[in-house]
DNA sequence: CATGAATGAGAGTTCATTCAT
DNA sequence: AATGAATGAACTCTCATTCAT
């Protein structure tokens, strides 16, 4: 009789997937379980029902986000042996995929400026997953005397640091521009810009010539 | 001897004070005004009679440690002609402020995580004004010849993205290490991480040869 | 057995009847949403649950008993074709039912004491309907003359002003007269009470000789 | 120094009359007294100074606008030895009382509107006394073969209870009589309306043929 | 799987009132 | 006579979570 039915898989996915807007959007603590369910056209309790509580599906998003972003990343270098066009892959990969899904520098950054060491463990390894990603790319390229010696968390927090920020504050620029003479890169797209921070990273380890 | 202070200037900035703790460690919402009160030792109604409302308790926080920042910043830029050293003064005074007042990075990253054009004007103003600043010693380099062109919003991100992220996130890098072998600069104090920043800005930007 | 109730309807309307005796003795900034939920034995979240807020709270109670009133007098006077009878219908109707629910005049003599424009679209309706029915009585009565013209805002008022103050007085006039020998129709029954202003509203009404 | 100084009797005053105004717009409980600070341009605990606390300043506002009224009242009838013409200007005085000082309408039928016996004995006196002078009228009447036996408190709620409600209800009789075609006496003057109660309440009363 | 009713704790905010100066 | 700071209780409303059906 009820045309309500829809399979589990469906639900959750459409929960998890609002919860991504709604945490990036407005952050933990002011998301409230009632809008989520009203946005995703469920029953309220359904969201306790496939995650246990509000922290429970919080976890469940940063780890998908993550795990979404690292599985990208590491399809694109899989076929890459050289480091240094593996690190530009990492970088471009990673703008192009959080521009499309804003919420992930959002809630990324979100999460890393509440300085606790109070993370659930499979999150923190998970966001371990990504840098180590990275590291290992700066290990590899150093080994083979591509690059310079460098501090690969420095380097790794001025790539995503840049690259989230440019995102996020996209509305700001834009009115800062309006605004004002300054230049904020009001209309950088995405493109420009990881073309951008690729040259600057090469410079910065680079034994190449060509700049 | 009597608990009841008359003391205007005191009672406000206990709470402003207490409350950049407690904002930059749970977030606007997250942050109960209760918390607070307690935290102060103050009746919870004074909040409202000094702050109108939580909403600018905030801002209030916000404005007062963004000028804080500018004019440390400006303060120690002034007597300083020489554009390389104006930008190098620049970043050891934000790392330095941003280390001994780490409410300051959290608080600012949170704001900018969240991408909304909403922020009330008197905030929005303060952000510009201490990337203005920055921004035009980026100009003046340029037009005195001692940098190359470079894009300022970019390099802007680059500096405060890395400094505030490794603020931050200290204790999670600390964790990592010892859980794996991976670098995270664990134990580089403010000091190196700044003058490691200096070096490579000046790597992107410096048209001299000595580095 | 189970102190869970599972019944809408069976909550939702005893805290509007509830809701209907503390506005009517209190008035709407008096009565608080705590003491609603204590009388009524729910729990005080369920008010907002059913009726959103304090303020949809009221209107649903203003709606509930001016469309009771309106629907009791329409049914006594679907049968009777004759004005004069309509109109002594009306009036003992109204006596009757603002006797037997004393929330009533308070509560309509303390909105209409408020003189605002700014009554809700569906409550101002719902009091026009009232006099609307009054009105109508009043102009078939003029068109088959059996009434002199008159004024029907004022005759209503007349009428509904003096009966329901006839019935928040109780009270008070009981003690006047027991403190002086002034005479304050002290222990006139509500019967006496619609037979002596249907008696005199027949005389500036009629054009019968029989009075 | 200070030009802050006020003489007592100037302040208190306009506190009282403000007051008036408040309560008579809000009602007891939504008057607060942060409002009326404001309003009076003095300081929140002057009121206090002055009145003792919430209720004492309602009973002072209660009890000066009912003396008022009567004084006035008592004034106008006191060379007229005819009770017809007493009665004539008993409501027309109270009519264009009530119409200047709007505030007398609302406030007192909000406070008859509670049926408590609860009221302050000073109070409950003032309001006797209006009713007193109107009684006497009528017993004079009576007595002097002028006037038909009659209830004098139900004529008298007949009067004030009309007379009032015209003039709280002002504002929703014109907003009634743009949105529909019955008749609300929406542009009816005081004087009019007491001229037409006059004449009703003599047609009541009256032995004399000249109606 | 799904729903709507229910709950209790706590949130932000207001307010009458007091008190030291 | 006047002020501004302080207080504590209360108020409206929200929220995560549970449970019977």
């Amino acid at each position: 009789m009820s045309n309500k039915k829809r399979d589990s898989y469906q639900t959750s996915h459409t929960i998890l997937s609002n919860a991504k807007v709604l945490f990036s959007k407005y952050g933990f603590s002011a998301t409230s379980m009632d809008m989520l369910a009203e946005k995703s056209n469920i029953n309220k309790a359904m969201i306790f029902y496939y995650f246990k509580n509000k922290q429970g599906l919080y976890e469940a998003v940063l780890v998908d986000i993550l795990k979404d972003m690292t599985n990208i990343i590491e399809k694109n270098i899989k076929d890459i042996s050289n480091p240094k066009e593996q690190l530009e892959s990492f970088i471009s990969t990673y703008a192009t995929f959080a521009y499309k899904h804003p919420y992930f520098p959002s809630i990324l950054l979100k999460e890393l400026s509440t300085s606790s060491a109070v993370l659930s463990d499979i999150l923190f390894e998970n966001m371990q997953m990504l840098y180590k990603l990275f590291s290992h790319i700066i290990q590899a390229g150093k080994e083979q005397k591509y690059f310079y010696d460098t501090n690969p968390m420095m380097l790794y927090f001025m790539i995503i640091g840049s690259l989230n920020l440019m995102i996020t504050t996209k509305e700001i620029r834009l009115k800062a521009a309006q605004n004002s003479d300054i230049d904020t890169c009001a209309d950088c797209d995405i493109e420009t810009i990881s073309q951008y921070l690729i040259k600057k990273v090469n410079i910065l380890l680079g034994k190449d010539d060509e700049n």
